[in-house]
DNA sequence: GCCGCTAGTGCGCATTGCACAGTACCGTGC
DNA sequence: GCACGGTACTGTGCAATGCGCACTAGCGGC
């Protein structure tokens, strides 16, 4: 019954922004959370990242290591290796293709 | 295991898509999937499209009438009322603004 | 001690795109 | 007449993925 939510436009992109801002310098979930929302992506719920973090370290796009914090419980952290950049770089292109196609579709809407 | 293909990323996004096809006219799915394909979504699975607008149908989105046709089958037309006109002005400015957020967060990966 | 923030895990659900099978109409070629 | 390919739609069941929720746990302040 909802129009177009975030929570579906996010599939399958979730992975590449994910990527995106570990691209940026190595973090952890709650971290990650954090920045995705102050990009804008203000309702990613913070078990879809929690689980994206996992489903890419599974798939050998990311390394993890653990660091302790004097501020609250240990931090996993993640980082990219050569798999997620390449992963990145291909994604973020079919993204882009994707996105100009759909905005010529939606362009005539705007008419 | 694999990156972002558009199966994933059609997801929530699919809605809009046929809402735009139909915005320029009415039509029948047969006819959208070759629209769309023709758009650049070019592997769009006909069961997604017919699946699509059975949803948009449902929800009370879409007008449906059935059309004879000489060279196969009956046609079931498919055309947007005010609901659908609302929800696809609404799902385009949903798009658009979350585009520009991922294009926004891929920036510094081309950098 | 309790509360709230930080940080992570696991479970189960809902949505949705898709493959696949099946039905059926039509014209062409044999 | 019949097989075949293109047109057109339906239904079933699957898989991926984002999310809500519950839970554990460390930390500091009241």
């Amino acid at each position: 019954m909802q129009c177009v939510d975030s929570s579906q436009l996010l599939k399958g992109v979730l992975d590449v922004a994910v990527l995106a801002v570990l691209h940026e310098r190595d973090s952890y979930g709650y971290d990650v959370v954090r920045r995705l929302r102050e990009a804008g992506l203000e309702d990613v719920g913070d078990a879809s990242v929690y689980g994206t973090l996992r489903r890419l370290f599974r798939a050998g796009s990311l390394t993890s290591y653990v660091v302790a914090s004097d501020e609250g419980p240990h931090r996993k952290y993640y980082g990219l290796n050569s798999v997620g950049r390449a992963q990145l770089a291909a994604s973020a292109t079919t993204w882009t293709a994707f996105a100009a196609t759909m905005n010529d579709l939606l362009k005539e809407v705007h008419a």
